[in-house]
DNA sequence: AACTCGGGGCC
DNA sequence: GGCCCAGAGTT
């Protein structure tokens, strides 16, 4: 096995010096850039981390801001990128590298995924990149590629599976090179070994010992378990607005989007006049209702499927429960998850402009 | 080992 | 409509 797959790695490198695609983490690869990018790409695309990247670097530029940062002010950056947990994990993790590590990201692949939100890929990613040092990263390219370069059939989401293919990539990485021969397996897996599709085997540099393709079986490798579907959860979101203010709550610190702001709702489809109970019952006094379109949001493991309503009401007591905030402040301050950007403009519109269907 | 946790782009 | 993405934490 080791002989065999020890056959890619010079092709692999003179691939990569060829068609390496400029990213912003790739300029200057010190750890904390590095460690950033790596914690966003977690299960994201490159194209969709890039923006958000710039903006995140010139926010938090190094270990000492992100860990005196705003937990809201964080939550405002990751906003729309999913996972909220990764950022709160590497604010955690920036505040024990200060306590322990004197500020300094430990270079020790064994040592770095002590540290929260850090495992087995982005450890071996910055030892690699950032230090330059021999250790696997074996993510979802990785384990795309040399399942077929090898013709494996085994069930690359089984965690034997991957810890095996980080001891193989391990013996036959080159010393001098850690970090490019990572980097470019995970690019050829991007670029060429795509995930969804035709590979592109014409322009690849492994095409001349890759088992799959000698086989024609590039459309059955990677094999995946298949995984369990989704649940429905079916919800009525109420755009609560007192003329001036738009309503929102806090989600709780555990579970499904924590800790970010949300519409108000409630579980099940109400009917107009569930809906209007359900307002009074909150201790609102509504003045007019109109029902709003449906929505589905989809989530890794969870679909909402929303119904809405559009409410106005008299000027709100505060209650603790319920926010009310002025719509442009929500835009600057306040993060709301994408889940209800269906809803976005009825947030935004000016009393008056909209045509309720109901007076009450 | 199974489940939780977001969002979007591509087929 | 399904797939999967430079995965990790919790149970």
């Amino acid at each position: 096995m080791k002989e065999n797959l020890e056959q890619i790695v010079q092709p692999l490198l003179r691939w990569f010096d060829q068609n390496a695609r400029i990213l912003p983490w790739r300029d200057q690869p010190t750890p904390y850039r590095v460690w950033v990018s790596e914690i966003m790409l977690q299960q994201t695309r490159v194209e969709a981390v890039k923006p958000f990247y710039q903006r995140f670097m010139e926010a938090l530029p190094d270990i000492q801001t992100l860990a005196n940062c705003e937990e809201e002010e964080l939550l405002k950056l990751w906003e729309g990128l999913g996972y909220y947990n990764r950022v709160r994990n590497m604010q955690i993790a920036a505040r024990t590298v200060i306590e322990e590590y004197g500020g300094k990201l430990p270079d020790d692949y064994l040592e770095l995924q002590q540290l929260k939100g850090i495992g087995s890929y982005t450890a071996g990613a910055i030892a690699s990149i950032a230090y330059g040092k021999v250790a696997p990263a074996v993510d979802g390219n990785v384990l795309r590629v040399i399942s077929r370069v090898t013709l494996s059939r085994e069930d690359i989401l089984k965690q034997s599976v991957k810890r095996g293919m980080e001891q193989a990539i391990v013996e036959i990485m080159p010393a001098d090179r850690p970090g490019a021969f990572n980097q470019a397996l995970m690019e050829l897996g991007a670029m060429v070994c795509v995930p969804n599709g035709e590979p592109h085997c014409e322009s690849c540099p492994l095409k001349g010992l890759c088992l799959a393709r000698k086989m024609g079986a590039m459309d059955e490798i990677p094999v995946k378990k298949a995984k369990k579907p989704r649940r429905i959860e079916e919800k009525t979101v109420m755009i609560i607005r007192d003329g001036e203010h738009l309503a929102i709550h806090k989600r709780p610190p555990k579970g499904l989007l924590s800790g970010l702001y949300e519409l108000p709702n409630t579980e099940g489809h109400l009917t107009q006049n569930e809906a209007v109970a359900w307002i009074k019952e909150k201790g609102f006094s509504p003045i007019r209702i109109k029902g709003l379109e449906t929505a589905k949001h989809i989530f890794s493991h969870v679909e909402w499927h929303m119904t809405a309503y559009l409410i106005l009401i008299e000027d709100p007591q505060e209650t603790g429960e319920y926010l009310f905030v002025e719509p442009e402040k929500t835009e600057e301050k306040y993060p709301i998850p994408a889940a209800f950007a269906a809803y976005a403009r009825y947030m935004e519109i000016k009393l008056g402009q909209e045509k309720y269907r109901e007076d009450l």
